[in-house]
DNA sequence: GTCTATAAGGTGATAGAC
DNA sequence: GTCTATCACCTTATAGAC
C-alpha cells in the first residue's frame, strides 16, 4: 500500500471510500486521509469527485460482468461442467470481493443516467449463452426453460446471498459470523448442484 | 397525496426521498419539497434526519421480512404448494414495492450498527421452516438439502431480479423495458418451478 | 507534484414570529 | 402547527506558494 505512487494509493483509497459509503456518502477529505494525501491532491490527479468515482466505478463494474462470457464458449465441457465452474470461479470472485456487487446496484438504482454509458460501453453479450440453452433443450439434455430466467437464475443465486449477508447473518444463524461464512463457502458447491437437479432431464 | 395530514405527507415524501437516494443521498429540502412543506416542519415532527430515517426504515423492513413466516405456518397445504404460494406472493409484494430490497440491503450494508438493532427487534424466526424442510426430507418427498440453503435460494430467486433490474434489462434484454417486466412476471411461476423441480425426488 | 489556505455554496438544525 | 430567517458546520473545488 505505501509502495504504490501517488495515482495508485488515490485509486485505492477511493475504491475503499466509494463501495463502503456509496457515492454521496463518501467524502474526498476521507479518501486524501485513506490515501495519505491531502484533499487538494485529488483534484489535481481526478478533476472531480464525480470523475473519480467514474474511474473507480467502471473498474468495479468490468471485474464483475464480463467474467460470464469466458467459461461459456469452452468446447471441452459439457453444459452441467460449464455451470458448475462458472459458479464456483464466480462466487469465488465475489467472496474475494464482497462489497463489489452491492455497490454496482445500489449505484446503478440511484445515479442511473450517468452510468449507462458505462454500462452500454462494456457491451456484454449473452447471445451465445441463449443460445447455448436453447441448443441443450433441443438435445432434450435439460428440460425447456426460457435462457434469460435461467441466467437470471444462476446469477440471483451467486450474487444474493453475498449482497444479502448482514441480514441473512441474522435471520438465518442468529447473527453467527462463522457460520453465515461457512454456508456462503459450501454454495460452491450447492448452488450448481441445485441448478443442475432443476434443469437435467 | 394532499388530503393526508402533515404528518403522513412527511412520512410518504419521506419514504420517497430516502428509498430513491439512500440515507446520505437524501436532503431534508427535497423531502420538505415533496411533501409541500419547509425544513423546519420537518424538524417539528421527527427530530432529525436521523430519527426520520429511521421511522421510514423500520417500515419498510416490517413490510418485506415477516411475510414469510404465514404461509408456511398453515397446515392445509403441501410443502410444495407452500412454495408455490410464497413465490408468487413474495414476488408480488416486490413488484408492488421494487425499490424497498435494494433500499434495505444498500442501508443495512453502510449504517450497520444503528440499524441493527432494528432488524433484531423484528425478530424473525425461521426455525419452523427448517424443521420443516427436514421433515420433508425425512419423509422423502425432497432430496437432502441444508434448510438454510434452500431458504436462501428462495429468497434470492425472488429478490435479486428486481434489484438488479437495471443491469439485468441491458445485459438480457438490450434495455428493453417491456421485456424485462414480462420476465419479472412469469418469474412468478418460473421461481417456483425451477425451486420445485430441482428438489422434488 | 504537493502543500496550505480559502472560497463558494450546501446541509441539518434551531430561534422566534404568527 | 406552520412559517421565515439564520446559525454553525461541512463539502467540493480552486488559488497560489514551494
Amino acid at each position: 500500500m505505501d509502495n504504490l505512487n501517488t495515482e495508485d494509493k488515490i485509486i485505492q483509497a477511493a475504491e475503499n471510500e466509494f463501495v463502503e459509503q456509496g457515492y454521496s456518502g463518501a467524502r474526498m477529505q476521507s479518501i486524501a486521509n485513506k490515501a495519505g494525501i491531502n484533499k487538494a491532491l485529488l483534484h489535481y490527479y481526478f478533476r472531480s469527485k464525480e470523475k473519480l468515482f467514474e474511474v473507480i466505478f467502471k473498474t468495479a463494474f468490468k471485474l464483475f460482468v464480463p467474467k460470464i462470457l469466458g467459461i461459456f464458449e469452452r468446447e471441452d465441457l459439457d453444459f452441467f461442467e460449464k455451470i458448475r465452474i462458472f459458479t464456483q470461479e464466480y462466487i469465488n470472485l465475489i467472496i474475494k470481493n464482497p462489497h463489489i456487487p452491492g455497490f454496482i446496484l445500489h449505484e446503478l438504482g440511484t445515479k442511473k443516467s450517468s452510468l449507462a454509458a458505462i454500462i452500454m460501453e462494456q457491451a456484454i453479450n449473452v447471445d451465445p449463452i441463449k443460445s447455448q440453452i436453447e441448443k441443450e433443450i433441443e438435445k432434450g439434455t435439460i428440460r425447456p426453460v426460457m435462457p434469460e430466467q435461467l441466467i437470471m437464475n444462476i446469477i440471483a443465486l451467486c450474487v444474493f446471498p453475498i449482497v444479502a449477508a448482514p441480514i441473512g447473518k441474522v435471520v438465518l444463524f442468529k447473527g453467527d459470523e462463522k457460520k453465515y461464512q461457512d454456508m456462503i463457502q459450501s454454495r460452491k458447491d450447492e448452488v450448481a448442484d441445485f441448478i443442475i437437479n432443476s434443469i437435467k432431464l
